[in-house]
DNA sequence: AGGAATTTGTGCGTATGTATC
DNA sequence: AGATACATACGCACAAATTCC
């Protein structure tokens, strides 16, 4: 018997965050713009201010709008010029350092690991692997593997790829980051890790795994990076 | 005691919710049971029921109460939620659990490259040295070493302290800590480290430092955490 | 099985506080 | 200082899920 799936209506302010959602999608509200004050919005979608509050605190908690007491309620602008580097979080042991990267190799890799990690439907997808090296005050310190969906680009070579990966996204691929996720431990680095920073092999090397949200909140990217703890540190700030 | 700024007065849905907090903390609701229906609890707490809810749709986002409709709002048994402790950042490698902390010693210790971490006058000035081993889910994961000024207390011993230091600052010392600032890298630990999580001499592990901010904006601790890679890690959002 | 009572979820409206312009 | 816009707080009515008899 086919299933009967019950069409169950969705609560109001769910329905009301959903069309928002695709309004700024679609660029009807573009970023850094302010959306009208919460009465007019409210009365132009015919619901109370209080269910447009719950939809509009649900967008801000994905990281779609930003609301400012005061001020309006704004749809979250790309990262621009020094802003491109807000989630990189490593530092020189002394504080501080100037980030730059370069490209090592660009390749298409097959990984139900990292595709699970990217909530991707076919683990058996392909994958663009990016691997890089960073560095800070022109000092190599780390090494990254970064993962995205084949589908965003036909070909990817090194050289079309921007030094800003996350500039790249916006400028070629059309989203950019939002939001991530770190998770940082130690562990015995891969060869070509070692080898791209002058290490023996087998050292010790700390590493954070990364998982990048899009604006549009869909997993887009998962990246490795293994850093050099003579050199660098990850830094957090929290309140 | 050293003095501190008279506090800002926090929305009365923030401070209802510490104060469930603490209740749950301290036990008077045990896990699995279920709290008061809304109503009552609020009747019980002078608040609207509004208000209420807000408070406890945020315990419920930290992952400390679980609500169910039509049957009532019940204490977590194993919260997986990350936000449990608002700055304890490690996690099992499978994501979650819950944490615990034993102190191991407690000691007035002196040194120069704390003092300075601490920004104190006097780079000679005693220190309260607080040593402790923590767990996730009763598997000890990670053990720490945490200074204070002295003139916070007199005297002070493994007995004195509340399981959750950053509780017992508030509710002995009379501040709170309202910023933190991690430093991650890794290195090889300390004897008495090893020795704590049955680990051989000499073990590279994961390492945090942290600096610790009271809401008055003093710099009030600093601390050295080192954690086994191989149980757990450290976690972080960003957006 | 079924219906009533209980409990949280949703939605509405209003008044007042606070930050920003 | 005044106007504007979001944040907080209150209260009420009804819907939906669960529990109990």
């Amino acid at each position: 018997m086919l299933t009967n799936q019950k069409s169950k209506k969705l609560p109001l302010y769910i329905q009301i965050g959903e069309l928002l959602h695709r309004e700024i999608a679609a660029g009807h509200w573009q970023p850094g713009e302010r959306l009208p004050v919460e009465s007019e919005l409210a009365a132009s979608l015919s619901v109370a201010v209080g269910t447009l509050r719950k939809a509009l605190a649900k967008l801000e908690g994905d990281g779609l709008l930003e609301r400012r007491q005061g001020s309006g309620t704004y749809v979250k602008r790309a990262p621009t010029g020094t802003a491109i580097y807000q989630f990189f979080h490593l530092e020189l042991l002394g504080g501080g350092g100037v980030p730059r990267a370069d490209t090592l190799a660009v390749s298409m890799v097959q990984s139900a690991e990292v595709a699970q990690q990217l909530e991707m439907d076919y683990l058996e997808a392909k994958l663009w692997s990016i691997r890089r090296r960073r560095y800070l005050n022109n000092l190599p310190v780390a090494v990254e593997e970064i993962w995205i969906d084949h589908r965003h680009s036909d070909s990817l070579s090194a050289d079309d790829l921007h030094e800003s990966l996350y500039m790249h996204y916006r400028e070629v691929f059309d989203f950019w980051i939002g939001r991530v996720e770190d998770r940082i431990d130690c562990a015995i680095a891969p060869d070509w890790v070692t080898e791209q920073l002058g290490l023996p092999a087998g050292t010790i090397l700390a590493r954070v795994e990364r998982k990048g949200w899009s604006n549009s909140n869909q997993v887009e990217e998962f990246s490795r990076t293994w850093f050099d703890p003579h050199k660098c540190r990850y830094f957090a700030r929290w309140s």
